[in-house]
DNA sequence: GCTGAAAATACTAATAC
DNA sequence: GTATTAGTATTTTCAGC
């Protein structure tokens, strides 16, 4: 897979504002709507374009509380690590999980209600998985967050 | 600002898919398409519908490094926060930046193509503002990751 | 690969109930 | 809140260059 100029500039667009019609993209690349059409198309069906999703603001929900959970495995096998997967995808809290490098071997993002909600959690992860530790990260303050990748680095290179 | 059921399984359809058209959502919440469309149109106004994105592929497109970068600051002050969101604004691999409690006091979240990459970032971060620390732990395989919120949870409570 | 135009679908707004 | 209507915009397909 390889993508020209024209491709990062629509998927730019899109990833910032999925609501432009694909008549102003076409203008703003420099192509017709038909063949602009057609490269989008095709960037959903190979998977480039994952999803179109609304983005919901977590305060005006009530979930104003997002806490990072660094965790450590009991065991570093396959197995341990299918259970926890496991485990997470039934805590509905938790958003992201990532395998790190370094000294802890997990981190979870969680978002929740308030700290309260958060205990509630805690219990629930360490009720049905044993860690060898846990340790919780808490965000005063989300300063800059976007789901938008950096493409333009990519054009610049 | 309050949200009863429907509003919240309305969001919750749209948080997962920006695309299903107004009539089939207005079908599963039990409303007809006239009162569904109104409420969404008001939460598109009152911003709890921040945006409708596309979400892509990171690996697809070869943006295949995160790192979380821990940062503490050189002073507690109003004028360094501002001066370190300022440079990590210019910044292209930034995409999340917290204000953290505990040890910390700033956590990035960093995409970057390669190894190489990073290391440019690392430089020009440490180039245009002075750190105390800087952490960098680096993600080997993004287990889960979702931009939808837990209303799940909401519903339930 | 491109252009242009037609068809199908969805959105938006207004109506009366 | 529902049902219906109509006008507009967008998406999608189908020709031909």
């Amino acid at each position: 897979m390889t993508f020209d100029r024209i491709d990062l500039k629509i998927l730019d667009i899109l990833q910032h504002d999925a609501t432009v019609p694909v008549a102003r993209i076409a203008d703003q690349v420099g192509l017709s709507q038909t063949p602009c059409w057609k490269r989008i198309q095709k960037h959903e069906e190979t998977g480039v374009i994952r999803a179109r999703v609304a983005l919901l603001d977590p305060q005006a929900i009530g979930l104003s509380l997002t806490v990072f959970v660094m965790v450590e495995a009991v065991a570093h096998t396959t197995q341990w690590r299918a259970e926890f997967l496991c485990v997470v995808d039934t805590l509905g809290p938790v958003r992201d999980v990532y395998r790190l490098a370094g000294g802890h071997d997990f981190m979870l993002r969680v978002v929740v209600p308030d700290m309260a909600a958060f205990d509630r959690f805690y219990k629930d992860l360490t009720a049905r998985i044993r860690l060898r530790s846990m340790n919780s990260v808490f965000a005063l303050e989300t300063m800059r967050t976007t789901t938008a990748l950096p493409l333009g680095d990519l054009m610049a290179g």
